[in-house]
Order: structure tokens, then sequence, then C-alpha cells
RNA sequence: GCGCCCGUAGCUCAGUUGGAUAGAGUACCUGGCUUCGAACCAGGGUGUCGGGAGUUCGAGUCUCUCCGGGCGCGCCA
């Protein structure tokens, strides 16, 4: 609809420079054209003779009746005025708003779906909490917007691959691995001061108490003999050092159980992740890949990434360690490769993961982020340039922080110290649907302040329930249509739709008829909201619609389209709601 | 100190990428179900768009500068 009027626009442009080749009229822009806010605007407003107005050094208004003048005739436009400063403003037949009701009709889920992207391959690496406790309520954000997001991108024609990047190696696994394993010597009757900085969260019990039932005391070792000459833990007036206690008893525990270490280690890291991945499941996010930062090492990715780096002349050697020239790159300073002690930093892995990226072909490598990583973002994005791969098509979503309220207060959220609300409590307490669309409400640089008291007790004021409700509503009328056994017939109604003339039918149509572009803006932006933001208004305008007429009426054209009109938005709401992963319930 | 994000109605937030008179929800009033679902609808008012300057036909939107809030600046992960 929009591009056909750009189209005529164009045409216009074209044939005025004929007429007056002394001009510079532009005939390659594409006009901007935008929905008009207002009814008394008409349909479409059009602001291109204010733009060359300048550069033709004319006045606006003279030239926008010029473009209007050399429009070639077409049924779509039902009346053109200019007005204000110079505004082309385009009334549409209604006609092209009833063609758009049988194109929902027949598509069906298919309506709003597009192949613009051309199949390209996305990577979209959302999620990867670290697998050392079960995923918490900022996590239930990132998956939210991520798997959205996908399905929005999707819908244009995007081959999406949704990736879980699992950070099973590293420090902090190693301090799992020896949370779990003293808990499980509490199960064999050890006692001891827990440390600090372990994992206290609750979770850790039933991973060792299962080690328990199976093992018995196969791991068991004197607590004596762990703590034995061992660096103290941290006191409550900060004296001794948690950090260098707990990674003393991670090597203690490594050399005393030797080979078993990876006993525990292992089934510490399987539970957590198929406790994260059952949740997710349930969650109704879904990921083609769960790619193992393990693997990076013992394939050796790292390895490779290091020698193509050093292949083009980006790192050098300085004080025993390896460094990346990131400040070429637009990173503010230079970064670690490889340490002093031969370990590869973190850095590294995700170097050699981004590497991967593209070596498996993807040609758009996206990363939702927390917002605390933006200054991380700029080295990996040093890096993908440095490795000579196209950083356009890199791109970094940071998301602000989501903060749990209950009422007016705070609530603390440590995976550490175990006190937080878990994704797991929120879905049970609001429900996966409201869930799901409260996450995505708010763009991204938006903070989130979520707040549980509120959501639990008063979960009717959520949006969601309004935008189900309408589709509930269309059921409703079609489950009493067939009680008064009344046949809708598709063909007529669509026939009568010009008998659909009240004021109240108008923003339905205008809100089918934009539902397409805006899934491609919400794809384009890498927004989401967007389309819970439509949906709203979408429910908002049949609600009104459906409370100012009757349609189930005796007269039967005007019945016809009148169901023709409610199932289109009752298509639409359902293949929205379904995109933003949320359920579009026949009853509720 | 440097970098990124935010600041819009009492509260929670949108704002079509620079357009016309800045909008929703919520809260507070008032109406609307003996007929398709009242989890709904209609009506009622609220703004120095954090302050200031600039860019232009036109600024909530872009630039600069202050103020306030959040986050980040390791040979941690």
């Amino acid at each position: 609809m929009k591009q056909q009027l750009q189209h005529l626009i164009q045409q216009a442009m074209q044939s005025l420079a004929r007429a007056e080749p002394s001009t510079a009229w532009p005939v390659d822009i594409e006009p901007q054209l935008e929905w008009a806010r207002q009814l008394e605007h008409g349909d479409f407003a059009c602001n291109i003779a204010m733009l060359l107005a300048k550069p033709l050094s004319r006045n606006p208004r003279e030239l926008a009746s010029l473009i209007v003048a050399a429009l070639p005739a077409s049924e779509l436009i039902a009346k053109v005025e200019i007005a204000g400063p110079g505004f082309i403003n385009f009334y549409l037949n209604d006609a092209a708003f009833h063609v758009v009701v049988t194109e929902v009709l027949q598509q069906a889920e298919g309506f709003g779906t597009s192949d613009k992207a051309k199949a390209q391959r996305v990577l979209l690496e959302f999620g990867s909490a670290n697998p050392t406790g079960p995923l918490h309520v900022g996590h239930g954000r990132h998956v939210a917007y991520g798997a959205s997001l996908a399905n929005i991108l999707k819908a244009v024609g995007y081959d999406v691959h949704s990736e879980y990047y699992v950070n099973d190696a590293g420090r902090q696994m190693d301090i799992l691995a020896a949370s779990v394993w003293l808990r499980y010597l509490e199960c064999c009757g050890e006692s001891f001061v827990f440390p600090r900085n372990g994992y206290k969260g609750d979770y850790i019990r039933p991973i060792a108490d299962t080690l328990f039932q199976q093992y018995g005391d196969r791991y068991q070792c004197a607590a004596t003999k762990i703590f034995a000459d061992i660096i103290v833990d941290e006191d409550d007036d900060g004296h001794g050092d948690k950090e260098a206690h707990i990674d003393a008893i991670i090597a203690r525990a490594k050399l005393l159980l030797g080979a078993d270490y990876a006993i525990i280690f292992d089934a510490a890291l399987a539970s957590i992740l198929a406790d994260i991945k059952s949740d997710l499941t349930e969650f109704g996010v879904h990921y083609q890949q769960w790619f193992s930062e393990k693997t990076l090492t013992t394939h050796g990715a790292i390895a490779h990434c290091i020698e193509v780096l050093r292949a083009q002349g980006h790192v050098y050697e300085q004080q025993g360690a390896l460094w990346f020239k990131a400040s070429a790159f637009g990173d503010e300073k230079d970064r670690v490769l490889v340490r002093e002690n031969g370990a590869s930093t973190y850095f590294a892995s995700d170097v050699a993961y981004h590497l991967s990226k593209y070596e498996r072909g993807f040609e758009k490598v996206i990363d939702i982020l927390g917002a605390d990583h933006h200054g991380y973002a700029a080295r990996v994005k040093a890096s993908i340039a440095a490795l000579g791969k196209d950083k356009d098509q890199f791109i970094v979503l940071l998301q602000q922080f989501v903060s749990l309220y209950r009422g007016k207060t705070k609530v603390q959220m440590s995976t550490r110290s175990g006190s937080f609300v878990t994704l797991r409590e929120l879905r049970q307490e609001v429900g996966n649907d409201a869930a799901r669309l409260f996450y995505i409400l708010r763009k991204r640089e938006q903070h989130l302040d979520f707040d549980l008291e509120l959501a639990a007790s008063r979960s009717n004021e959520n949006p969601v329930y309004y935008i189900q409700y309408a589709h509930a509503r269309v059921c409703s009328v079609m489950r009493q249509c067939a009680e008064r056994g009344l046949a809708w017939d598709q063909i007529n109604g669509i026939a009568h739709l010009p008998a659909l003339n009240t004021i109240n039918c108008k923003p339905v149509f205008t809100l089918l008829a934009r539902y397409p572009e805006m899934i491609e803006l919400a794809a384009a932006s890498y927004e989401p909201h967007l389309l819970a933001h439509y949906l709203r208004d979408l429910a908002n305008a049949f609600h009104t619609y459906y409370n100012a007429n009757t349609i189930l009426v005796d007269q039967r054209s005007l019945r016809d389209a009148n169901l023709c009109l409610i199932n289109a938005v009752r298509q639409v709401i359902q293949n929205g709601l379904g995109l933003l992963g949320v359920s579009a319930p026949e009853q509720m």
C-alpha cells in the first residue's frame, strides 16, 4: 500500500523532471510516507515538498501542488489534499483496505510474513547465562527478548539460528564443583564452615543429595584434611581472603579427588544445565544449538584464532603475555589473549567463539548482552574487524537491567549468595504469557522494574489479558454463531465489506493494513516491543468496534462482512502473539 | 576521571527514526450488560518532554553544555 503510493509519487517527480528540464528535480530519491496520526490528515502524509523547498528554493506549497497535479491516476487514491506548511495528504479508497481483509483471511498464519531477508543466515546468541545456578528474573528478559526477536526475524525471511553459549569452563565452574562437593561432604557427615565465596543457594543441596544417593561416601574426604593449613576465609571485619580461600579449596579438591574431580564437576554442570533447559522449554524458548565453551579448547579453536590474528600481525608479546592490538580497531586499549602463566583469557575464548560463528557460514551475527557488557562489546567488535570480518554485520544488542521489587522494596539478586527470585518462580506466580509479554513491553534501553506484588496480585492489569480477551471474544462470537445455526459465508462477507462504514471500523481496517510493515520495522530495528504495542492498539480498536456494533445481526450480508472483519482481527492477533511466544486462547 | 544508557501526565511507559494540536495504561470521577463474553466500552484533565544554548520551514527526537539516576572501565569470568 505504502510502496504503491511511493511509486506514484516517484512517477510524478519523473514527469515533472521531463516538463522542467532546467530544474534539478531529484528523480531517484524514495519519498517518505507516513501513516497520518489524525483522521483529518487522511491516511498517509508525505513531506517531500518541504524537503525540496530549500534545494530548489521554491515555496513548498507550490511544489506540493505541482506534484499533486502530476500524480498519475490511481484506483488507490480517493482524494489528495495539500495542508499545513506543505504536507501532501492522501485519502485512500476504502476498497484498498478491503483487499487487506481478504489477504488476511486467505494467507492466515502466513499474513505478515515475507521473504525480504532472502534467507540470509543469522546467528542469534542470547541467554548464555553461566551454568552455575538456575535462571533468575534478569535472564528472563534476555530470553524473552531473544526468542521473540528470533521469531520476528524469521517472519521477514531470515534463516535464524538461535544459540546458547555455555560457559562450562573456567573458575566459576570450579567454584560450583567445589560447592557441590562440600555439600556432598555434609551429607557424608562432615562438618565445617562453608566458604563465604562458595555457591550457597539452596539448589546446590539436591545435587549433592543425588550424588550421595548414587555413590554413597565414595568421594568422602575428612574436612580436617581439606581445610588443613588453608588460607583463611574472609570474616565480617574484612580480614582474610575469600577469593584465595575458595581457590585453595578448589586446588585441594582436585588434589584429593584426582580423576574423580571430573565426576563431581560434570554432575554439577549436567544437573544445572538440565534445569536451565527444562526451564526454557517450559517458557517457550528454543535453541538450535547449545555451544560449549569447553569444546573451543578441545577442538583447538583458540589456538586457531590466535594463529589467524598472528598471521595478520595483530598480536604482540609483552611482559610474557600475548596481546591483541585492540586499540588499532577502535577499542580503548590492547587486550591480553594469553596470560604470563600460559593460560588463555576468557576474551580469547570469546574471540575464538565469534570466529567460529563466521566460519560456520553465518552472514549476520547478533549478540544479545546485558548492558554491563558494553565495554566488553568494544573489544569483541575490534577482534572481528581484525579477523577481516564485516563488522557492520556484527550487531550487539545491549539490554538494560531488570530490577525486582516486592511492592516498594527492591529485591537484591545475587547468584552467589543464593538470594534471588528464579525465572521459574516468576513464571509460576504470573504465568508464562504475562511474563513473556511483560518482559518485551519496554524497549531494551529502558530499565525494567518488575514488581512481583503487582504482577501476582493484580495480574489483570497486564495488557496480555486485554489482547487475549479480544481473541477469545471473536472465538466466542464464532461459537455463538454455530449455536444459532448461522453459517459464515466468507465470499459474501468480503463482497459486502463496503457496508462496514461506521466511524469505529476505520481504525480496525487501518491497523490490519499496517501489520506487515510493522513487522518489518520491528525486525529492522530489533524492537519486539513495537509488536506488543501494536497488538494492544489493534485489540483496542476491536473492542471499541465490538461494543458499538452488533456482530450477529439478522441481515445476512452485513453479518458476513462483520464476521470477515473480526476474524481478520483474530488472525492477526494470533499471528502477532505467536511471534511473541504468547498463547491466543479461545476462551479464558 | 573516561565511556555507554536513561530522564515525557501523580505512577509505569509509548512516541512511526526531524513533522501538523505530545499519546496509552494505571490511579480518580461519571455513565453503559433482561440480546453476540463488562477481563470490555464511552465521556471527564493533567504536561516549563530534567535545565540552558544551537542546527532549520519545523526539535520529545539531531549537536553542545550543565543537573540527576543506572552501568562499565582487570593478565576476573
